[in-house]
DNA sequence: TCATGATTCTTGACAAGGTCCAGTATTCAT
DNA sequence: ATGAATACTGGACCTTGTCAAGAATCATGA
């Protein structure tokens, strides 16, 4: 937005040895401004910013930016990917079955036993996603 | 498969209120077969059953089954929707990011905190769907 | 500051997974 | 047995995402 925020974006990428580019400039803080946003609501925001910018463009700094741990993605059944900045927390996520808003949940119990399941088979553990599905304040006074 | 099980998903669907279809009793006799199993999977599994059916009602059908609560659908990231028919417990799933293989997961603290998020904003939540992400035993050892 | 190579962006084609629609066939209740 | 309600078929279509080739941009050393 500001040439403020842009130069401290323009330092976060360079930070994490990301190469930096307009586009990617624009993806990181329309990002910022719209948490849960998806790559094609975010494409429409940068081309506000930044005038015109390639799908691929999109999906391909989405793509960098979560592998470099700038970004989590978030893929809720029945909707396309999503994207925030909070990340280094383990939080979770609330989605409206209704009107599909979704808002971040800090972890129910406190981090440790969500990454405990009963049983673990074997398996070599990395991340416990939880999402809670429900009815939001407003949809349920409908 | 044999007359016998054909017999039981018959009655099941009656009691639920499903009208009764060779598609709807395929399908369901499909994901009891093999649990997880996409859409295209199982409607190749129904082929092999009764020669022919549309991809239309194989969606069709396993919307009403999940809708009549006889089948679960799970939509893990990055991988088309699944299918089972272990429904009203409170199990979760965990799933190796390399070979995509899905097990199932008693839930890790006992139902109630699954439930329980640490701050609800109103919502009125209904699941609580957790998946465990890593690496299967046999993937690790590669 | 500029040339240079490496990286990234654009454009356009393509694929998977689903949905929509109109017409036909099946099922169920009377 | 029959008609109304429901379900199935087949085809077109949409959304989300990926692949590939060439053009543009970025970072580095001189």
């Amino acid at each position: 937005m500001s040439s403020g925020f842009t130069e401290a974006t323009t330092q976060l990428l360079r930070d994490n040895g990301v190469q930096v580019t307009a586009q990617r400039i624009a993806i990181l803080e329309a990002v910022k401004d719209s948490p849960h946003a998806t790559a094609d609501e975010l494409a429409d925001e940068v081309r506000n910013q930044i005038g015109t910018i390639s799908r691929q463009a999109v999906y391909d700094s989405l793509s960098v930016l979560v592998d470099k741990n700038l970004l989590r993605r978030i893929q809720p059944a029945g909707s396309a990917a999503r994207y925030e900045d909070r990340v280094g927390d383990n939080h979770h996520h609330m989605i409206c079955r209704d009107c599909r808003t979704m808002h971040d949940v800090d972890c129910a119990v406190d981090e440790v036993p969500c990454l405990s399941p009963s049983a673990s088979h074997g398996f070599e553990i990395d991340e416990a996603e939880v999402i809670y599905w429900g009815r939001c304040p407003a949809c349920q006074s409908q």
